[in-house]
DNA sequence: GATGAATGAGAATTCATTCAT
DNA sequence: TATGAATGAATTCTCATTCAT
């Protein structure tokens, strides 16, 4: 008997390789020139084929760009979770999110993984669009958010961590430090290695600037 | 003679005061809608002005945006340096640059006035076409990063501030902490003062989050 | 004192003039090449004005077809309603109706005028998108109606008009006959004129095709 | 010898099958949303089959169309010459024949079939595509007319009918009585059966809406 | 100066048709 | 033969910018 399931099996993987140029390359686009100054046209052209050919793949441009969020975003938390599931203790927790962010924004292989999702989710302009008119993200950046706050309580159970500063402050502090504007404002004049940042942003987000730290 | 400069000195303050009613009238439909969706026309209407009389007064919408940029990132630096010179201590300095952003991105008086150049500053969607690309905003900016080592310098040398840390690293994330995303994400589920927000983030950025403060 | 209204009403006056000008090259390549062959470029290129223009007047296609369509709708109803107030009988208020219809039909100069709105309300595809979606020229539509009722109603009191017959029977046929397609169906083979047109035409409708009238 | 017609016949059959199919579905989704509205991907998706194959059977979308019309065309043509042929009278033939569109247009089993022609015949828009460029119908539409005239010159002949009346006019006159659009305006208010209606407008076009029929 | 009508390049999207598989 | 992915011309609509009044 023949394959019945292998034509299907063949179109639909064509179809996702397809599919997964178009993302590719949109990713690209949108990283390049944003959102507002890339057209499906240029896409199009990028990936060596017509514009209508897009539109068999993504009903709209805005679809399109939020396959692409949702799809980092959720690459993005899976990464987050394991290296979580893998830090022994809490600060390891916090600093392993913190090199999977930052090896994530500069490593140009996974760049636009995560850099487009958290450009989106911290610039108004885009925000408006697609997370707070179109829930973009919504489920998996609450999903970051939770696994951050439980990770600072349970320090603070632990006795590792402050527990008089609240634990909102803390993790919406974590999330800011997260920006890759953080280590490209860096890059530009001191060379830095990513680890080394990742290493010093811990120390700094764990004790603080203060030479004698006493309260 | 007849009086040549006073009615030019009349006309160019009228020219002025509708200057500035048209940087008010931008301020507020960029904050309320970002670059891209907002347009001339309504800028002008909201003004009460016709479209073309925009033209008259900035060359272009880019323009009236960089116009808009520059001046809120003027005032801002001024209010930091005001801040800074009145402020004893290093970690005073930085406490009240804190205190300047933070207040002034959520007074809706002066809200846009800060919001706007630290927003774009740090999207980079609009990044890229005003401050790359022009090189929008990019001696305050500079001044304000100057600043901010210098007052971290200063520490440093006085014993306040751990000697160990790179500057760039201090400034680079004392920045982040800056952003509006902070309080936003802090008042949608629990509500907290700005002055509360300010110390407990300043408390975190000198001391950390860890429990027992020696290293 | 200056005519403060003047600069206004002439403003006013160009923009009006600019409409009609629209307004009648869209009758014309409506006429011409019907709804879905007609493009806003050619409307705007035959008026010799730039696409954009055409929306600084209607927002949209369907919008500047729905002006034509009720513009001519009213006219054409107070055509007929002039019609019908000057002819003293039941009948020939009814015969006055046709010629107002058939000469509205041929005459170059008011074709567009009333075929449109006849050819849409009879058409089914723009029926669906015109009169039943978007209610165009619906209460002018029900006005005619009404009208020619009431009419028939006279007529039918005043011992004029056969009782036995149902007046919407009465009515609705009326309405058939007054199809453009009626009288260009003759037009092709055997030339005769408008006015010898309507006027078999209404004696057919009075006294129908038979040889003897007797029931 | 193999049998080479055989499975050519087989072939064919089901190729004709095939064709029967798309027709339908073409027949369906046109008289659903109009000719503009509907696409080739609707109505391959309706009969089930590729886009492609609509192609191997019609080399157009249009002549896919025009197959409907003529077929129907030429249906509604036998359909109205059986009925004319079994009637007695003339006037019991024009009868038939309006029995014959009108039941046609309503039954949803035939609706299709002939509303579809009458309505490209008499619309404007689909006129001019189909009848005026591509003269379809264009053979079967003369037949019915000759058809119709003849029947009333007989009648004249006959003493039946109105001899001073232009056969054009008479003709003409019938054919706009057949409008589904008459029908479909009472059915809105006054619910009325098609028996009735088809009887009463005969009664219309015989002997007019006069109440005292002598001239 | 002020106006706002006019412009026209450019964007997103659709869909009949083709053609490699 | 059947498929359906790919095409690309065509369409509607937007908006920054210009310019005659």
């Amino acid at each position: 008997m023949l394959p019945v399931t292998a034509p299907r099996s063949l179109k639909e993987k064509q179809r996702q390789e397809r599919e997964e140029l178009i993302l590719q390359a949109a990713e690209e686009v949108l990283a390049e020139k944003g959102y507002y100054e890339t057209s499906v046209d240029e896409i199009a052209s990028r990936v060596g084929i017509a514009k209508g050919t897009v539109y068999l793949h993504f009903p709209s441009k805005e679809d399109l760009v939020i396959a692409i969020l949702e799809r980092n975003a959720q690459k993005l938390l899976e990464l987050v979770e394991t290296a979580v599931a893998l830090a022994p203790t809490n600060r390891e927790k916090l600093e392993a999110i913190m090199r999977v962010f930052y090896s994530g924004f500069f490593d140009p292989r996974t760049s636009y993984l995560m850099r487009l999702p958290y450009t989106v989710v911290n610039s108004s302009d885009l925000r408006r669009v697609f997370v707070e008119k179109k829930g973009c993200m919504h489920d998996k950046w609450e999903r970051l958010d939770i696994l951050i706050e439980s990770i600072l309580e349970d320090g603070k159970a632990a006795g590792e961590f402050d527990q008089t500063l609240p634990t909102p402050i803390m993790s919406s502090a974590f999330l800011s430090l997260l920006s890759p504007r953080g280590f490209e404002r860096l890059n530009i004049n001191d060379r830095i290695s990513l680890d080394e940042f990742a290493t010093q942003l811990g120390r700094l987000y764990f004790k603080g600037i203060a030479a004698i730290q006493r309260d």
